[in-house]
DNA sequence: TTGTAAGCGTTATCAC
DNA sequence: GTGATAACGCTTACAA
């Protein structure tokens, strides 16, 4: 009876066999490291095609002391964590580096995410935050390198890169009351990472504009749906001129609840979102928003990680990246007078 | 000069040493094995907490036969994937599989995706395909167990799971002809996954109806901008009175483009979408969908991964699932009479 | 240039 | 029960 368990895959010694060298030159043929001459190499390459070789990258990594990964923790829903995602893997592939997935879902949450891209041997960390951190997962880590996005601020011993959300809400007000609004709500992102500091922000520039007592913050969250939940509550009372969203998605779900139920949006009220994801790009919406620069966040946060695996006495910085207003469709002047201040 | 390279992380020789007992049953007392005593056991776990010891996992799985580890392969934006991703954890996770990602981006192609999940050493793999798959990859798998989720009819060597696209398409068509449709037009999916079955499945229904002079297929593709795109086409000819779609997202980019040029969904035109994503549930939109069995397709996936690695001789198979009609708010009996056939 | 052999941190198979 | 010790498949000095 013929035995058929699964095919052995050939190793390296296998390799080395076939092609009448030592296991290292062809460890180093396979790698391209200097060494091996011009013939050894051709020889070893040839092998290796034809007996179907290729290398176990779980023994190569074992053997190697840097194992040249970035782990990345992020949500699989949220269109900013995706993007950054992509972004991460368009600077770090060419470098060489390995992108290494770890999706943070109910049955994965962010503790055994992280978890799990420290088992996998990762260099260095870059964790998308979704909600605030926990910080005392910070042994685990062991002094790896290891950038937050997007968190409140500063946590501890980790890099933080985050776009300036009180700048941004200031610019998002700024730009409302240049058109002519007064009556500017808000909706909060509630326990959402940077929610904090974008409400601060809201706060602050309805002051410096004098409009403080126009203030009105409704919490709503980070999703489609809370936004289009929230807003059923602006429904229920006098409706301000414009809001401010905590970002683009309860932005997008306020604005189809609003126009649901009659109200045009620009031209009964403006909606200003966050992040510039590219669901605010969607011809129908159009969003006007506040820009994360999503490709500068993926390269910075690449070249902390580098940066400090090549100097160990580096020490966790905080870099707070300039927020941007994009001006589409979904804000203009208020059509009806505004009350006087 | 006080030495500070980074901090090397304690090995289970650390462990057993700190522990006083042997390696073997430092090793077991930490996997739960059967073999340590109580007492063993309890010691080790005090010294692992003590010096902060962690398995290396890539040491681990060298030495193991096993890995279990499931690899998956996904685009990162589309939601049927992410919303199967997430299922993927919902039932390997407490079966004590590990599930490793590699999203497909232009930086990492579905060919290499799939190469670094088989480097990664998974024991089985699950592939949702992303357009139509190239099955010149089998080489590089060796046989082990591999699922294909949207795919075409079969492609060979691997298990082929799949929402029955041609039935779903004239569910549609029935639903749309029984609330008095006749102008029935197709966006399809052009070389996306399963495009091909499902406009099948729409000229089929389309005949049985004896509609085929009505037939009107408009090739959009598989985002929402694309539908979105395609839609203009629609608005510069006589309207039909009803539109299937490749898929949710694609019916939504139609839908807003309809919407945004004054025409109502669904009284002036009703919208069916595929897949049953949860943006098909958006408030605003409501979409009636043809349904994908998610969690099924989910649990499917990841059986028949188990069931081949546990018997060899296995053969792979193919897995057509029947999807179901979901009625919502896009679809309605036309408002104009319909012409007579 | 080439070959040899000592790790890398586990698991698993033995004797004891 | 417990403790050596040989794999696992690769990298990397080091010697030839």
């Amino acid at each position: 009876m013929e035995q058929t368990s699964r095919p052995r895959r050939p190793t390296l010694a296998d390799l080395a066999k076939h092609a009448q060298v030592s296991v290292g030159q062809a460890s180093a043929s396979i790698n391209g490291a200097p060494g091996p001459s011009e013939k050894t190499r051709k020889k070893v390459l040839k092998a290796a095609e034809e007996i179907g070789y290729r290398p176990n990258k779980l023994a190569s990594l074992l053997a190697r002391s840097a194992t040249q990964r970035v782990g990345v923790a992020f949500s699989l829903g949220r269109s900013f964590h995706t993007e950054l995602v992509e972004q991460i893997y368009e600077v770090a592939q060419p470098l060489g580096y390995e992108v290494v997935l770890s999706a943070v879902v109910p049955q994965n949450p962010v503790r055994r995410s992280i978890e799990s891209l420290v088992d996998a041997r990762c260099d260095g960390l870059i964790i998308i935050a979704a909600g605030t951190v926990e910080p005392d997962s910070s042994e685990v880590l062991r002094g790896m390198p290891v950038v937050h996005v997007g968190s409140s601020p500063s946590i501890g011993r980790v890099d933080v890169i985050r776009t300036a959300g009180d700048d941004g809400l200031q610019k998002a007000v700024e730009h409302l009351v240049q058109l002519g609004h007064n009556r500017i709500a808000y909706f909060d992102g509630g326990a959402a990472s940077g929610a904090q500091e974008r409400l601060k922000g809201y706060s602050e520039g309805m002051r410096q504009h004098r409009l403080a007592r126009h203030r009105r913050v409704i919490t709503a969250g980070q999703t489609y749906d809370a936004g289009y939940e929230a807003a059923s509550w602006l429904l229920r009372h006098r409706l301000p001129t414009a809001v401010a969203c905590y970002n683009d998605e309860v932005a997008l779900g306020l604005i189809d609840h609003l126009r649901t139920a009659g109200i045009s949006v620009p031209e009964d009220i403006s909606v200003v979102g966050f992040d510039n994801g590219h669901e605010s790009r969607m011809p129908s919406v159009r969003l006007t928003t506040i820009a994360q620069n999503i490709p500068q966040i993926a390269q910075l946060s690449f070249n902390r990680i580098v940066t400090e695996l090549a100097d160990p006495y580096e020490r966790p910085q905080e870099f707070v990246l300039p927020p941007q207003l994009v001006v589409r469709g979904t804000t203009t002047a208020p059509s009806q007078q505004p009350s006087l201040v």
